[in-house]
DNA sequence: GCCACAGTGTTACTGTAGTAGTACAGTAGT
DNA sequence: ACTACTGTACTACTACAGTAACACTGTGGC
């Protein structure tokens, strides 16, 4: 759960929907809108910024860290494209009457094709 | 973890690699190969029983049950069709620089464009 | 026919990570 | 200084993964 919130987050970096210097909404907001505790949204920021995504300031807030990446421009239009990519393909799948789940299924059946085996767990550290 | 057995067993199925009758490989057989323990494996086999996947005999193994969807062969079609335009998609993406974890994220929210906070969750019971 | 053995799934029990709940501590505006 | 906001720390609970001993089935030798 706490890792769907991180997930979000980065994907919302990366798209350039947050940028540098921009603040998070609070803990107990996040944990209202989405349901969830308090706590898992506290570990879900603390993860990001051990990640070096975030940079939490005691009392003041969270706040997005100047530099996560070395292109920040160019991710945004490969993460722009991709979408349309993904958004295709999607349409493509469902017409076909596949689920989302069977999509789920199809993409990482692909991903481990090439890299059998490697599921993203050295994230954290 | 056991989820991740399910989700891949049911694919097998799905595509037709496994067919009604087959016999599962044995839970520590599974447990050895996959490097994970074997009550893990025995989880997800009771979690596939109860979903009516696959048909437990205790002391002769594990097989997969006779009719797990209303149309087998059509769902065999579909899947394979998808698994190309995954494919196709998956190395397009891989093209702009795309790492897997970026692809996700580009899918779950695709995903949750249209039915947006429905995770999948009821699966089982 | 019967028994031992190798295979199978099953069932306790333990440790650990994630989540929820509650109270605490720091910051900024008034 | 007060107050309303922020993140933090501690505790309890639940579910998953690991470990080991158990119970059932099928096969081969006797």
């Amino acid at each position: 759960m706490y890792l769907q919130l991180i997930e979000q987050v980065r994907h919302a970096i990366e798209l350039g929907a947050l940028r540098p210097g921009d603040q998070l909404p609070g803990i107990r907001k996040v944990a209202e809108d989405l349901v969830m505790n308090p706590n898992t949204v506290a570990k879900a920021y603390r993860e990001m910024e051990h990640a070096g995504l975030v940079v939490l300031r005691h009392g003041a807030g969270a706040f997005v860290a100047e530099i996560h990446g070395k292109d920040p421009g160019g991710d945004q239009r490969k993460m722009q494209k991709g979408s349309a990519v993904v958004r295709r393909a999607v349409n493509a799948l469902r017409d076909l009457g596949l689920d989302d789940g069977a999509i789920r299924r199809l993409l990482e059946s692909e991903l481990a094709e090439v890299s059998p085996e490697v599921h993203p767990k050295e994230v954290h550290q």
